[in-house]
DNA sequence: CTGAAAGCGCTAACAA
DNA sequence: TTGTTAGCGCTTTCAG
């Protein structure tokens, strides 16, 4: 079966393609007679709109561009879901780009958004973007774009994140209560805000204790066996801490596989928390105590926000910032103390 | 800093469009000299084509579909990460579909696909899915398909698979060998084929022990609590399994949750092996011993050879299959006897 | 209520 | 080597 366009659709109606365009988007200018046979036989014959010579027309896509560091990371999974549940009523399309956690690849992906593929953006950074240039760009082609969780600060640009500096504070807290006196944060970038903002809370929490929290923060930015090198490096030796706050969850994953290899316990010898939303948590050996983000949650408040934009470009919606709390969920690898 | 088209980049240069046109990609036909005043003009004014313009044009939009039930699973965001790595280094972009298990999703989804928005499509059925007309109709208007782990079988559609039959007799097999008298199979769904023939599989094996497979196959189609209510059931039943295979992750985590509840011992009292990807699984409590399936690598295979139908139009690649096999990673959730 | 016609931005014959 | 022109398939005034 061959694919018809509406002027063969039309032509086999003995009607123009106005008419028949209309008739197929139920306009009011069209007798219900007409659409009716206009709508049957388009059923019959197959016939479906060309969405790019439409988009040409009307100068938008119905689709978004979804931009984020990495997509096999439970918490980016789950605010793709979280994005996709809301767009999909809209009746948008999603197209997914992936930064490989590099400053050079975002530039490209933003650069690429900029040409009409898409009516907005949603984005996480980098782990290495340090400048806004390719975002403002894009705010000054009037294409719309919201981050979430990862953010660039100082911007105007409308976000949804989460309490990353109390939860750091709370990580640090739940630690010390549980006994601890050396913790220590595992941080993947100095210079990602979230990452950034969780270290400083955690420091705060250590200054409050009347702990020096210089040198408490650790930085694992290499990855895969690089990062376990670092891990265990730092648990075998003398000035070995007795709790851990990671960052992102990868890290505690891998200092659960570090401290089996090591014979070294959790809790008793060193207490964990991660920052994660893993499944699998409450099964671990121990189950794993987290600071869950809403992800779910997040990405559909970040579309939600971005329609906004989308539908009332005369609203001003810039400075706009939702923040969604995260949970300490606590389990056996923090008990004890 | 408003978006200009190709007319008026044409226009501050003195040239036509067509020359515009031609220069920017590099054609043959321009000297380098304009080539050169061209590009940089268009790097200058933040010329960037308009590729809907461009789709209508030349018939194919550089854009492929991934329809799969379910984004925050494992094994579905490797295969994208599969799908991604070659993909982008293509040019092509990504589009995202959620079946969400249900057959009127995925057909629904699969008719937007066939308006020409994509140039190919990569799916993963869904549970429900019970006849191919909607993929066949695909074809029909060539728009090349070709399924990743869970396909639609007896269709000459090119498939990238992996061993579920083989891997199902191995899960069995493997429990027998540690020991377990009655092991069951945990089913999501009879109809959806790869759950089958690993069902099937699991069948054989114990067939070929001399055990009677009837009843061993215990099907969990409820999700969430429904599920675990079943599961619930069925460990404190009064012939409790002394072995389980969970046919997803998910119903294996669900089986750890109840039996800690409950608390029976894994693997003493009940062994497991589950189908699964996930990363955590080394440092679960206590670690699963996985089916794990080649997730990136078969994503990665189902666009190579997708992008080869797109490529070729000519060459046939009906009934191409690639069976790429799952390994057996044993742990100790499935130790002793 | 229906139709004619212009044009969205780009590409590709074909001319020059 | 460059330019003219005719669409790609659709939407949308504007006339009828």
């Amino acid at each position: 079966m061959k694919k018809l366009n509406i002027r063969e659709l039309a032509q086999s109606l003995q009607l123009s393609t106005s008419t028949v365009s209309k008739a197929l988007k139920d306009s009011y200018e069209i007798s219900s007679k007409t659409k009716q046979r206009v709508q049957e036989a388009a059923a019959r014959l197959n016939y479906t709109p060309n969405p790019y010579a439409s988009s040409l027309k009307k100068k938008h896509s119905k689709t978004i561009a979804v931009i984020i560091p990495e997509i096999a990371d439970n918490f980016f999974s789950l605010a793709i879901k979280g994005i996709q549940s809301v767009a999909e009523t809209k009746g948008y399309h999603l197209l997914i780009y992936l930064s490989h956690e590099k400053f050079i690849n975002e530039k490209l992906i933003v650069a690429e958004c900029s040409s009409g593929r898409v009516d907005g953006i949603l984005i996480s950074i980098s782990e290495e973007t340090i400048s806004p240039e390719h975002y403002l760009k894009l705010t000054s082609e009037k294409i719309p774009i919201v981050f979430f969780d990862r953010d660039f600060e100082n911007l105007d640009i409308p976000k949804v994140i989460t309490n990353d500096y109390d939860c750091g504070y709370m990580a640090a807290q739940h630690l010390l209560e549980r006994g601890c006196s050396n913790p220590v944060f595992l941080s993947v970038s100095s210079s990602l805000p979230i990452c950034a903002k969780r270290a400083a809370g955690f420091a705060a929490a250590l200054c409050a204790a009347g702990i020096m929290a210089e040198q408490k923060i650790i930085s694992c930015t290499g990855n895969g066996d690089a990062t376990v090198a670092e891990i265990r490096e730092l648990l075998v030796s003398d000035h070995q801490p007795d709790g851990i706050v990671a960052s992102v969850e990868r890290l505690a994953f891998q200092v659960y596989l570090v401290a089996q290899e090591n014979g070294i316990n959790i809790p008793d010898e060193i207490k964990v928390v991660a920052f994660s939303t893993v499944e699998t948590a409450p099964i671990l050996n121990p189950s794993l105590t987290t600071i869950t983000q809403p992800a779910f949650q997040m990405g559909k408040a970040a579309v939600e926000l971005l329609f906004k934009c989308i539908e009332k470009p005369g609203v001003d919606l810039s400075g706009t910032c939702i923040e969604l709390p995260s949970k300490l969920i606590i389990r056996n690898s923090s008990s004890g103390g």
